[in-house]
DNA sequence: CCCTGATTCGC
DNA sequence: GCGAATCAGG
């Protein structure tokens, strides 16, 4: 697997997040720490609460790199490398198992604020949103939820990609237009639990609307969650992705 | 031991 | 440019 624009975007999203090079490369899958550390060293972006660096005299280190004395002068590369897991990447999972996939860390406190600062605020979670919806030619299948919420066709909805992707959780930043979003702490059966946003994001947050009662999501997100089947044949392709892949905002 | 990031250097 | 090997601190 080679470094990807969209790879190297994310191992810089989530260095410069506080996430540890193991993370990073479990979640990016197909690399090893060290090469995430690498490439991280080769983007420029190196330093970070290391704790190999606790060490610090301002200016004084002699870096262990002068070592012109070879102590071991012959590392020869030696290509011992076992390499045995292969751990393939989590796959995108249902809304309803964010909060399994996030409960590891909590942690290091990085108030990072500058990448999160130019963030448009998000649309306020309830309210339906006015979504352009492309009335299609199609014959349109909507059938009405036990909840009375309306079952969407394939294609049907905004985003093509509304479930969290998998992604480790970095601690919460609190932040003014945080206050009202719904954290996973503040999950309950009784509030809407679809993501708003992605794990790991300043502004990552849950619905929080009243659920529709018996299900996990509010009337609306049930109309996601729960769609309409198409007779075969009459299927829709999914909606082109804008561009990028799954970012939608 | 485990973990971490930093660095080197053959490829 | 890549990343395994290695180093070094916690």
């Amino acid at each position: 697997m080679s470094w990807t624009p969209e790879r190297t975007a994310k191992l810089q999203e989530m260095w410069e997040g506080g996430s540890t090079a193991s993370q990073i490369a479990e979640a990016l899958g197909e690399v090893t720490r060290n090469a995430v550390i690498g490439k991280a060293h080769r983007l420029g972006l190196k330093s970070r609460p290391s704790p190999v660096k606790a060490n610090d005299k301002k200016a004084a280190k002699k870096p262990v790199a002068a070592k012109p004395a070879p102590k071991k002068a012959a590392p020869k590369h030696a290509p011992k490398r076992p390499a045995a897991d292969t751990s393939v990447a989590a796959q995108s999972a249902p809304p309803s198992d964010v909060s399994a996939a996030q409960t590891g860390e909590a942690g290091s406190d990085t108030s990072s604020a500058k990448s999160a600062a130019a963030r448009v605020p998000a649309s306020g979670s309830n309210s339906p949103q006015p979504m352009p919806n492309p009335s299609n030619a199609l014959p349109k299948i909507v059938s009405v939820g036990p909840g009375g919420f309306l079952r969407q066709g394939p294609g049907d909805q905004q985003p093509p990609i509304p479930p969290a992707p998998p992604r480790r959780l970095v601690p919460a930043k609190p932040s003014p237009e945080m206050a009202e979003k719904t954290s996973l702490l503040e999950l309950s059966d009784k509030v809407c639990r679809w993501p708003m946003g992605h794990p790991g994001e300043a502004d990552f947050h849950f619905c929080g609307v009243n659920v529709n009662p018996g299900f996990p999501y509010c009337v609306e997100h049930c109309g996601r969650a729960y769609q309409a089947q198409l007779p075969r044949g009459a299927r829709r392709p999914p909606p082109p992705l804008p561009f990028g892949g799954p970012r939608v905002r």
